[in-house]
DNA sequence: CGGTACATTGAGAGATATCAACAGGCGTGG
DNA sequence: CCACGCCTGTTGATATCTCTCAATGTACCG
């Protein structure tokens, strides 16, 4: 959560664009993607530093084009939970109060593509299509935090991380294709908060799941040893 | 959760509609508004009726006209996550996959407007001010939902119990005025399902806030004696 | 009046948190 | 190139909060 340092480059393409097809851009045809390019302005940010912090204003919205953020909000005393991560192709700033409701920062290096407010909501206004988009992903959301919501509130830990690492191995597949790899960019505390859980209870179960032979655990990651025993722990 | 029995009745007029400036019709004018009073029929359930099930698929969207409903997931094993209450004016049934991905049922007696799917989906799609307001509805509860996740994945049982009940007395606040009696409609299990507890915990924190001065249990609800108190409990 | 469902209360168990020590990797600097 | 320190993660011992199991109480309804 450093101050915001980034550094801004001249837009690529957005039919280059790895990340469309996954994205909201995936409802524009090729005549309103060459007007989209001009909206947005590509730009990075250093591992750890914040891209926007809850209560802020919206000035902008953002397209995640590489990289991982912890999207999360705290508590008065600093109690810090995650509600999600966010990858490529995932689309932030939505709001109706004018403010961030949550705030986002990169894990590693993070590659965005901003949309000022204003210019966006009147592309937006005239496209429906792209709304209609917009609402798909924001339902999508919604349907992901109700079973985030099922996870925090009657989960065990053990549930709790075998649910997360099939999950976050599901959300890279096709990102990265299927694969028993599962990297995790986010640190052991980051994954505590997002399951409602301490950092010592992760790692203690991370252990025990690499004892009972499910996972082996990986510089920088996890191999799923035993998915099926995975899904079995996760309790659906 | 009864098997769904159901009455119907002819339709009210929207423009007499008590709900509709809280409600998704807010975005319509009186030409349209007599259109969409077409769409609609008014449902009526009765108390722990199921209005629909997760994973049934999706044929209507619903609108809350009186009454309270849970919404909840089940686990295999039968653990449930309330992951909401439905008062007047919330909209339920968007989704992406066509299925549900909650279940509904009604609390007490409760009265919806159900559109069928389709002549819903055209209606919107020459309206996109409509769906800029159903967009508007999911955004706000993707905020709530998100509000929850820090309450279930951080929060002790007094602060879930009290961040509850603050958060019940303002939701009711548009539609019965201010007040410090709180009606709780749903049983201590709904709570306790919703807060992510034990019924017993739910219980024993209620008596402990009562005891405390914080509250009285009253018969159906709560009155709030020390509202301040409780927002200190809240942890914000 | 009795029965049923819901709520409260109590005693004890258990899962996860807390507190504390230790290990390993990595970068820095000598 | 090695030594040191820092940061992250792991492991252990203990505490504590919430759950579980059980009994009791209370309101509603036939």
């Amino acid at each position: 959560m450093k101050a915001s340092v980034v550094t801004i480059e001249p837009n690529g393409l957005c039919k280059d664009c790895s990340i469309r097809e996954f994205s909201v851009c995936a409802s524009l045809d090729d005549a309103e993607l060459r007007e989209f390019e001009h909206l947005g302005r590509r730009v990075h940010f250093a591992a750890c530093e914040s891209v926007f912090s809850e209560e802020d204003f919206t000035t902008s919205f953002f397209n995640v084009l590489d990289g991982v953020m912890r999207l999360y909000k705290l508590l008065p005393d600093g109690r810090r939970q995650i509600v999600g991560f966010a990858l490529p192709g995932d689309f932030l700033g939505m709001n109706v109060s004018g403010r961030h409701n949550f705030s986002a920062d990169a894990i590693g290096p993070v590659t965005v593509c901003q949309f000022s407010k204003a210019p966006f909501g009147r592309f937006i206004e005239e496209r429906p299509h792209l709304l209609r988009r917009i609402n798909e992903l924001a339902v999508r959301e919604l349907s992901q935090a109700r079973d985030h919501m099922v996870l925090l509130g009657r989960r065990s830990a053990e549930e709790k991380v075998a649910t997360f690492l099939l999950g976050w191995r599901d959300r890279l597949t096709p990102l990265n294709g299927p694969s028993n790899i599962v990297p995790l960019p986010m640190s052991r505390q980051d994954i505590a908060d997002y399951l409602g859980l301490t950092i010592e209870t992760v790692s203690r179960t991370f252990t025990k799941l690499e004892r009972d032979g499910v996972i082996e655990i990986i510089h920088g990651g996890i191999s799923l040893l035993d998915a099926a025993r995975a899904e079995a722990l996760a309790a659906a």
